[in-house]
DNA sequence: TGTACATCAGTGAACGCGCGTTCACTGATGTAC
DNA sequence: TGTACATCAGTGAACGCGCGTTCACTGATGTAC
């Protein structure tokens, strides 16, 4: 006796398809961040997702749609949660190093994502078509970041020396970057030495220098 | 009739071992260039170097084993460039902009090589041993990246906020991460752009902060 | 200088293995009447 | 409501292919005497 918000147990074939769907996404999701994007496999990803390879053929174009799938769903999440988490104090200087802080949480709590973005960035880069999809995902991505720089400006009066989805732009790569050091060498994680990064990238671009006598 | 500055007819075997040691490293890194590290074969590597996959076996204890010499060898020839190439001005700036300039041609040259050491650091990372050998390896090459801030906070008469060693694996990891996005799209690569993100990390980074009205 | 033996860099072929993709098929769901 | 047929999501197995690694072997180089 459940109510409609339940589990409904009659499906039509469109709710069955989506409910297979979103189920192999979110195994791709687990396995591409176990493995890494070369090492996952289909038959790993079809069996995490309680299926076999041919349902994740007929719901994906193949291994690297099935990946867009799964870097779409992460960037729309992804900018839904940054809409409403960077906001900081009254000093630009608190943002910065929220800003540092909301990504280093991030890599924390899945390290292994932005190696397999990077993974997949190379290996699309080599195949113009995908490479052109990869592309529009990631700009999308990039617009949401580039309102949070929008907003930082708004906030504290100020701008910057380069266009907003620039600076964000450099933010992620920043970031990106770091990664890779700390995929070779754990011990370079520092919260205090990557907020500094970020804090002076930043500090760095705007323009006019801020003025710390302000207050 | 050669000197013995010439190709000499007879080698002993350690020469000549050394000699196919060299062309088989070589061959590898226009193989991992050309195709990247995960599609570079062994088999093109050995034909590329005129040898067959036993001769890499030979001189290499497996594919892992060649890239790290690769990549030792690509450190090296770089360390000692920079070490007289960022001269710069007397106008701080200016440095910071040589700095970008040199990465952004070395990239130009050969813009396959980031990615190349990006792909292998993901896959170092999943293995112990081979990820101390890569750290070491590379924090070899990071001391010589030190060196240089040193030299340009000598120069100039001013400190960063951060130790030389880890200002400069900022402006590497600014580099590696705009080289997905250039990856991603081409477009994107814009001198003055990149010139003014490692600008802008540096000139943030500095303590105190560069007063301009110096001249 | 010459001979007999040892070494070992590089050969060539096979091994062992697994992956992404395809495809004929099935059986539950949907549709027409 | 019931029947006959159509659709198609997912199955299961095979296909086609290539790679990193191993290994017995060879023949040129090196060594001992």
């Amino acid at each position: 006796m459940e109510t409609t918000l339940g589990r409904k147990p009659r499906l039509n074939r469109v709710e069955k398809k989506a409910q297979t769907r979103a189920a192999i996404v979110a195994a791709a999701r687990r396995v591409f961040l176990a493995r890494g994007f070369h090492a996952a496999t289909l038959d790993d990803i079809a069996e995490e997702a309680g299926y076999t390879k041919g349902a994740v053929y007929s719901n994906f174009a193949g291994k690297d749609d099935l990946f867009l799938a799964v870097l779409g769903e992460h960037y729309a999440a992804r900018a839904e949660r940054y809409a409403s988490l960077i906001l900081g104090g009254d000093d630009v200087e608190d943002t910065y190093r929220a800003i540092a802080g909301v990504m280093l949480d991030a890599y924390r709590r899945e390290p292994a994502w932005w190696p397999l973005v990077s993974d997949f960035s190379t290996h699309a880069s080599r195949d113009p078509q995908l490479r052109e999809r990869l592309r529009s995902t990631r700009e999308a991505f990039l617009d949401a970041l580039a309102g949070q720089v929008d907003d930082v400006c708004r906030r504290h009066g100020m701008r910057y020396a380069l266009p907003a989805r620039d600076v964000a732009r450099g933010v992620g790569a920043l970031m990106r970057g770091m990664v890779v050091e700390w995929a070779i060498d754990p011990a370079r994680l520092d919260r205090g030495t990557f907020e500094e990064m970020v804090a002076a990238y930043l500090r760095g671009l705007a323009v006019p220098p801020p003025e710390r006598s302000t207050a």
